[in-house]
DNA sequence: CTAGGGTTAG
């Protein structure tokens, strides 16, 4: 609603833009567009226009481009495309071929690049220096730079030299697969074999290998170097927005932000997706206000919000349960003349799931439709996930037939949706099927599957057969994670095995591994269970010396086991403890409380807890109910107590 | 040839 206004408000059309008059200019028809357009891109200042409008008239006036690449819609359409080229008399250029190579690319194919430049290679179609870099590209996004390197040997055998592009492509490739090392010995081969001079492009490639690789440090350093360095290669924009978005992925947005305060003095102006990433860290940190305030200053800034800037708010208010102020988003967009594009509905229709609107969300679905949006597999996995939430298995496994017939591959998201559902409802021989299926169809497995896996063998019972599964896992180089050893320590638990899910749990350091807050929760609770409180106070203290924050659920556990133990003073001192620490009790803390005190008589103890839970909004359960309607027998009906009570339980609650 | 957005597990 905030945002609706900013954006309503403020006067951001064409005329205020710095080119409005380039844009005036483009638009006005013309004569021969295409030239003029190429003397555009040339002459422009602004490479990143959008020429898109102009480029669909010229499509229809020029006669040059007989070949309509902007109609390729798969790769298929790409090969029909390539056909009709080579059977062109005279050949197109290699220019040509170049682009409707680039086209499928774009389509993120890039096997099926990769398929069209070997038929290329074979049917001796005209390739230039373009096509080499293109097709090298391809086999680093495809995490196989060593065929990259291969294509080299074609440049020198073609008589072509590669360029400065080459080496950057190559150098994303190896940094791609994290093989950071090796792009950095290729860096200093570059001078000292004379092959070319690093460019931005290689640095902020390098950067952005840095901080992907989680070394954000280093990634900084480099910045900080280049903008000391004496070189003409200073950092660019995209170098400070690589920086600045690892900084708030990181969750260090206070250092984003400082860093973003000094891009002016730089000279550096801060563009729409700088602003957006600023935006996103304050959104991850739940930082609305100052978003919306960062969203405020972009327009002062006459920097437009884009479709990514709408989205990103789109998506912070889903998760956070404001789905109507995200679903006004679509009207401000509107309004700015910015198209939802199938990840601002992906987000909306996200945020009716997790809401369990089962119903909205499939109105998103068809809106999204309408809008004349193909769904995706992330819309579709979206859905299932909401539906798996809501038990709804029978809807899972609809959808999950749906995507092959919506013409779209299942990913491993899907089927880690589907296979959740089926363990979900205790399935496990359907579970382990699909399982096998999807390893059948190359659709590797990861950690997330293994461990949906894991916990549907555990809720079983099937603890054994599960560590099986973690031997066949680590063979094939799938690194269990916390999660995996939580759901076996809670498997070991759940199954009266607590001695053993300690001993795993002592292992977890020799496996390079910490215990997080959920793994002493699990075994906090099954000491607890076990009548262990000693232990399970010891272990409370370790997480608390470890530096680990106990949650809600911590507190939860330890508060029911001391009163359960009749330590009601510790219990109270328990829950101040805990609110000082800033962990607000929950609905299950008050009725656990409750009981506690309520099994011992201690129903004087009770009321203020009872008044905190009612002005707080939460209700008992139905054995907190039972309790204190016994021990109100006990309490003569006039009582002031009585009536207390009275006040504070819901209506009908005396019938019973 | 370089930067930003949507889906899954304890």
């Amino acid at each position: 609603m905030f945002l609706g206004r900013i954006i309503s408000n403020s006067s951001f059309n064409s005329s205020t833009l710095p080119f409005a008059s380039l844009h005036s200019f483009l638009t006005k028809p013309r004569f021969n567009f295409y030239n003029l357009t190429h003397q555009i891109r040339y002459i422009s200042p602004y490479p990143r226009f959008n020429l898109d409008n102009l480029s669909h008239q010229i499509r229809y006036f020029s006669a040059y481009p007989r070949f309509d690449f902007g109609s390729i819609r798969e790769p298929n359409d790409a090969a029909a495309l390539f056909r009709e080229m080579v059977r062109t008399q005279p050949l197109p250029y290699a220019s040509v071929f170049s682009k409707l190579l680039s086209t499928v690319v774009k389509l993120k194919q890039y096997s099926a690049a990769l398929h069209l430049f070997d038929k290329m290679l074979q049917r001796d179609a005209p390739v230039n220096h373009y096509t080499l870099n293109i097709a090298i590209d391809c086999y680093c996004r495809l995490k196989r730079p060593d065929f990259g390197f291969a294509i080299l040997g074609s440049f020198f055998k073609r008589g072509f030299e590669p360029d400065v592009v080459t080496f950057n492509t190559l150098v994303k490739g190896l940094l791609f697969v994290e093989r950071i090392p090796e792009a950095a010995k290729l860096l200093g081969k570059l001078s000292a074999y004379q092959l070319c001079e690093p460019d931005e492009y290689t640095y902020s490639t390098i950067i952005h290998g840095l901080c992907k690789a989680g070394d954000l440090l280093q990634a900084i350093d480099l910045l900080c170097s280049l903008e000391k360095g004496k070189g003409s290669c200073k950092p660019n924009v995209y170098a400070y927005n690589i920086v600045i978005d690892g900084l708030c992925k990181d969750g260090k947005v206070n250092d984003a932000l400082q860093l973003f305060s000094t891009l002016g003095d730089k000279g550096i102006s801060p563009n729409v997706v700088i602003y957006s990433s600023i935006i996103e860290g304050l959104c991850s940190m739940r930082r609305m206000d100052e978003a919306e305030d960062m969203l405020k200053k972009m327009i002062t800034d006459v920097v437009c919000p884009d479709v990514v800037t709408c989205n990103i708010f789109v998506d912070a208010w889903c998760k956070d349960g404001k789905v109507e102020e995200a679903e006004h988003m679509l009207v401000s967009m509107k309004e700015i003349d910015v198209q939802p594009n199938i990840v601002t509905y992906t987000a909306l229709m996200n945020g009716y799931c997790m809401l369990g609107k089962m119903d909205e969300a499939e109105r998103i679905l068809q809106l999204t439709v309408n809008s004349g949006i193909k769904p995706d597999i992330i819309s579709y996995s979206s859905l299932m996930n909401g539906y798996c939430k809501m038990g709804q298995v029978d809807e899972v496994s609809r959808l999950f037939t749906l995507i092959p017939a919506k013409r779209l591959n299942r990913d491993v998201v899907s089927y880690n949706i589907m296979l959740e559902a089926l363990f979900h409802e205790g399935k496990c021989e359907d579970g382990l099927k699909l399982f096998k299926e999807m390893e059948a169809l190359q659709v590797s497995p990861d950690i997330r599957t293994y461990n949906i896996l894991f916990n549907g063998l555990c809720g079983a019972h099937r603890i054994a057969e599960a560590f099986q599964v973690l031997h066949t896992m680590e063979d094939k180089g799938i690194i269990p994670d916390i999660v995996t050893y939580n759901i076996l320590i809670e498997g070991l638990c759940n199954d009266n095995q607590v001695k053993e899910a300690k001993d795993l749990f002592d292992k977890l350091p020799s496996k390079g591994l910490q215990p997080d807050v959920i793994t002493y929760n699990i075994l906090i609770g099954a000491l607890c269970k076990e009548g262990q409180i000693k232990e399970a106070k010891d272990l409370f203290h370790e997480l608390l010396s470890k530096g680990l924050q106990p949650d809600v659920i911590t507190y939860t556990i330890l508060i029911g086991a001391l009163c359960e133990e009749a330590q009601i003073e510790e219990a109270k001192d328990l829950m101040m403890q805990m609110v000082n620490n800033g962990c607000l009790p929950n609905s299950v803390t008050y009725n656990v409380f409750v009981q506690g005190l309520l099994k011992r008589n201690k129903m004087l103890d009770a009321m203020p807890l009872l008044e905190e839970m009612d002005s707080r909004g939460f209700t008992l359960d139905k054995t907190a109910y039972s309790m204190l309607i016994e021990a109100m027998k006990w309490e003569g009906k006039d009582s002031v107590l009585f009536n207390k009570v009275k006040k504070l339980v819901p209506k009908g609650f005396y019938s019973s």
